[in-house]
DNA sequence: AGTCATGATACTGCATCCATAATTATGAAT
DNA sequence: ATTCATAATTATGGATGCAGTATCATGACT
């Protein structure tokens, strides 16, 4: 069940690979906006190879909700309604929460001097307003979690759902506070962990995840509506 | 967010779609068992295509986890591991039985009225001792819940698990008793979508997914273990 | 006899080429 | 001037061809 091949060894990931992470991280840096069309040849020519490999990397990503494929028309990034937004957030915040949940069952006192230590982080980071690094501590908080919960399929979707999200123009920890309060929020759950109650554990990290949806919420209401310059698709 | 290329008009599939869909097929029905190699010259060669759409549809496959991509190697049919399904089966109660508490939450006297007529076949089904029958209208019954739950995401998530689950040799339906059982429990669940009480939809929704573990893993236990004919690979 | 090295074979991976359909531009008619 | 029809263009979808690598078989050496 591991999609990775690299699945143990060392092998030189295939081309379609590679192009297809190339094309996440552009995708994610918005420098290919939502509802921008993909030119292939001019990819392919960009990245100097055949449009073979380009268009199986499509597949990839269009099997991962990041672009739809139109057929004999071309391929789009998604573009994510406000109705997807709120089916995806709760969806995430129910496997997210039951990572903790199980996470707390299991944790050893090694797991959570692990968690503890990336939460000092987060709490340096915040400190100094530096919200890249935040980001970052926090995804690596996530993932430390995922690992003590131990369940791979669950952590996977959790993975999957956090790059469709990452669709969206920028986090909500951008927010003016949001970053203060999410780590406030961090501190609970770690508490939870703490006292391992994994009831209070996923409990808080389901709340956690929609405190920030609605930090988002608050975020697309205070700026327009989508609109960026790009051709928008039927 | 619509993976399916024929998101609302009548658009003649892609190539590697209708490829993609008659491989998956053919993967459930165990005609491509577990573990098996699949041959791309040779499958072209029957579907008289060539390899390109057909390698585009493994890419597919291999996004949601049906087959296996080993570079350089070929690619297999997945194999899931018991470990693999004891961390499938949760989620998908999980997600489950999320659906049927919102269900519970949104369904109108409308919706409830389908169900229980579905419910009826089921009932018929079963006293016909018709597994097969009995089967797809379970799916059926699932499918209306999911609709009325109103949450695409979440729908999506389930599919793509079930496909996963679907790789196990047989579903846990053929086993004695088991139909009865599943009646039950589908009645109980009718009982609290009856009731409007989304807890108690959920949470019966969600043991009746585990039950249907529990006794697939007596399946399992009783059978030898996986050992089909075909060439395992590392 | 067993093991390792070497060569043959077969299949994957990528590039190139062609056909088809959609889009756009152009021109004519109202 | 606007709109519709038609033709040219462009890009996608699929097929074919070729290079590189992994596997398997054969043979030599210990």
């Amino acid at each position: 069940m591991n999609a990775r091949p690299s699945s143990h060894i060392l092998t030189a990931p295939a081309l379609y690979e590679q192009v297809a992470e190339r094309l996440r991280s552009r995708i994610f840096a918005h420098e290919l906006p939502p509802g921008s069309w993909i030119d292939e040849q001019a990819l392919a020519l960009e990245y100097g190879i055949s449009r073979t490999p380009l268009r199986e990397a499509l597949k990839v990503l269009a099997a991962e909700g990041l672009v739809v494929l139109k057929p004999r028309r071309g391929c789009y990034v998604t573009q994510l309604s406000e109705q997807d937004i709120d089916e995806v957030f709760p969806v995430m915040a129910l496997l997210e929460g039951r990572v903790a949940e199980e996470a707390a069952r299991r944790a050893t006192s090694v797991d959570f001097a692990r968690l503890a230590a990336i939460h000092e982080e987060l709490e340096g980071h915040a400190a100094g307003n530096d919200t890249d690094r935040f980001f970052e501590a926090n995804q690596r908080f996530h993932a430390a979690l995922q690992e003590i919960a131990g369940n791979r399929y669950l952590a996977q979707l959790i993975d999957d759902a956090r790059k469709v999200i990452k669709l969206t123009r920028r986090d909500s920890l951008r927010l003016e506070g949001r970053l203060k309060q999410s780590l406030a929020e961090h501190r609970e759950i770690l508490e939870a962990l703490r006292l391992k109650d994994p009831g209070l554990a996923g409990r808080r990290m389901h709340d956690h995840l929609l405190s920030g949806r609605a930090a988002l919420a608050r975020l697309v209401g205070a700026s327009s509506t989508a609109g960026d310059g790009s051709s928008a698709p039927a």
